[in-house]
DNA sequence: CCGTGCACGGTAAACGATTTCTACGATCGC
DNA sequence: GCGATCGTAGAAATCGTTTACCGTGCACGG
């Protein structure tokens, strides 16, 4: 192994430096530094506090949290961390739970199996004390089961986790429901007078895409409208899928709508019917999903549905601190709302 | 203190219990797990392996990191991890050293200097092998006192800093040349027949603030334009500032263009202006700052100075593994570019 | 036939904390 | 005046690894 120390490296400060210099013992040391119950009088606390702020004692988390099996840390994986979606909920975790004293540690997976499991095991190796999904699951069976066997394990030892996400993994978890969230905008449409709506999905490998998905369908079934697959395409939840999806859309039918399974596609939508000379919203309407912080600025101001992404992240903090503190809380149920900005208006 | 293990919790795997299914010693499966150069019979090698696999053993890094001084991990420090410029950078910076077996975590200070102070001291302790300044320093005498001896103590004690933004910070560092680019930026306007240039700035306290605005006068200064502060405003780095200055603004001064320090700032402007009824750019040209991943979808699609961020990552993991591979590489220098899109043109 | 060297495996001492158990003096109740 | 109690502190075991140091047994060269 190439894992020697370096041999600059001053020696560390330890407990038993600052017990030396503060002539007491490391147990003491121990004490005053954790605010342990047990009693150190006074003075004593006094000269163990002077030697170590004199030191620049820091106490070694990892052999604290080697001895306590508690690590006072959690693994949050993402999708990708460049995603404004995921720091939005990343952001409201934080908040929350570091007034806890946790600290958070995020893992991006880039949606490769592969490299979510490998940060899984590390998480797991850390001993972080909960792991985070907030990501959706990804579709695909060996990694279904491997991450299964991996949370069991994880749980029978005492981890916890939790779901924040479209995820087949059990335990406490806050659940957005896509479902109604999908039929609301499929009403508001209808409602607005729409009959062909066109529909731009995420990648098929994600279990939110295909919650997605169906419930559009079934929502559009509801209103007695048809699901017509000419007016479905695949854009993978980025700005290019969705451009293609909407061009390849426009050309097979003629939708007086488009709805995009995330906001980044619709944008893209957007951009690329603007480009091809439709007006929007007065030729067909664009709406997206997520209102994503920048949907507001996007080339038209995207009416789109509010998943509030932050308080999913905050939801989950508070979750996690009544199980951290030994409690068995109730699933957080989270809706959506429609935000009508500029994208959206009657068809012609 | 209340960390106890969980009654539920069942019995860890360690290098013990795999040593006893197997008959052999912790060492032999120590070995075996870490493959050290010490060699062990294959026949022995296999007993282990098999032992290991059956009861789903998975060496404790902590109690490794402890030993070896080596936490295979390294600390990332950002500004606001909602923030797609950061999110490019970690990417940048991961793609490229997880292939050396490396973690990255990444924590978020929200630009308070308590929290930021807070997470590097949990680096500390957590004895991350490196820490990564990627974002710009905080303007604050007392912040940057606590910082200088931290990062003493910490490269004292072997670790290694790696700085990748305007930070005081010492060591190796990947340079951006934000001089040059706000240079660039300003003689692309003049260039075009701009003399009445406005600008606005990010948040006084970051260093990265005061860097682009020096820049921007120095660089009007070259051209023989008058650096009017009347045509100054402040926007915090976020639209609603970029929003404000940029009335206040067009209600002072009569710029014929207005050069943002960031994108965001730039699209809040030209959100702010379109909304004012000016055309863009028709009546007022635009430009930006960073290339963010959505410049090119804004109300229009913005004329920036490309960072090219996911770069600035993945030099610095380049540089991060010579340094750990102990080497002393020299610092690497990125510039910026700029991108022609829809919000500059010729002024009337 | 014996010393050398190598392959292999075990013992035990770290790493830096926490925590249980024990010890010792002082105070207190009766 | 004596046992009980309390406040305080230390010794030592422990967490799960790595690794320096030994001790075998066997092959091989001289």
């Amino acid at each position: 192994m190439s894992n020697r120390r370096t041999p600059l490296a001053r020696e560390r400060v330890s407990l038993r430096a600052v017990a030396e210099l503060a002539e007491v013992s490391v147990a003491t040391v121990s004490r005053v530094m954790s605010q342990s119950s047990h009693p150190v009088a006074e003075e004593t606390r006094k000269r163990v506090l002077a030697a170590a702020e004199r030191l620049g004692f820091q106490p070694n988390q990892l052999a604290r949290a080697l001895v306590t099996a508690r690590s006072q840390t959690v693994g949050v994986i993402v999708h990708d961390i460049s995603d404004p979606y995921f720091g939005e909920l990343v952001k409201g975790l934080e908040d929350e739970i570091r007034a806890d004293g946790y600290r958070l540690f995020v893992a991006s997976s880039d949606r490769d199996p592969e490299r979510e499991l490998e940060y899984l095991r590390a998480f797991e190796a850390y001993q972080v004390d909960a792991l985070v999904f907030a990501a959706s699951a990804l579709e695909d069976a060996a990694y279904r089961h491997d991450v299964e066997t991996l949370v069991d394990r994880f749980e029978s030892r005492g981890g916890i986790t939790l779901v924040l996400s479209d995820h087949f993994v059990g335990g406490h978890k806050v659940h957005f429901d896509n479902r109604a969230a999908t039929a609301a905008m499929v009403d508001y449409l209808a409602d607005l007078g729409h009959r062909h709506i066109g529909f731009i999905t995420g990648p098929p490998d994600l279990t939110v895409s295909r919650h997605r998905e169906n419930a559009f369908r079934e929502a559009m079934e509801q209103r007695g409208l048809s699901y017509d697959t000419d007016l479905v395409a695949e854009g993978s939840f980025s700005i290019e899928g969705g451009k293609r999806a909407a061009m390849q859309i426009v050309d097979t039918g003629a939708p007086t709508a488009i709805f995009a399974a995330n906001d980044l596609m619709a944008i893209g939508a957007t951009r690329a019917l603007l480009d091809a000379g439709y007006r929007i919203p007065d030729d067909i309407s664009v709406a997206g999903f997520d209102d994503m912080p920048l949907a507001e600025y996007a080339p038209v101001p995207l009416t789109t549905v509010r998943v509030p992404t932050y308080d999913i992240g905050r939801e989950g903090a508070v979750l996690l601190r009544q199980i951290l503190a030994g409690q068995d809380p109730d699933d957080a149920y989270l809706t959506g709302e429609i935000i009508e900005r500029r994208s959206v208006a009657r068809p012609r």
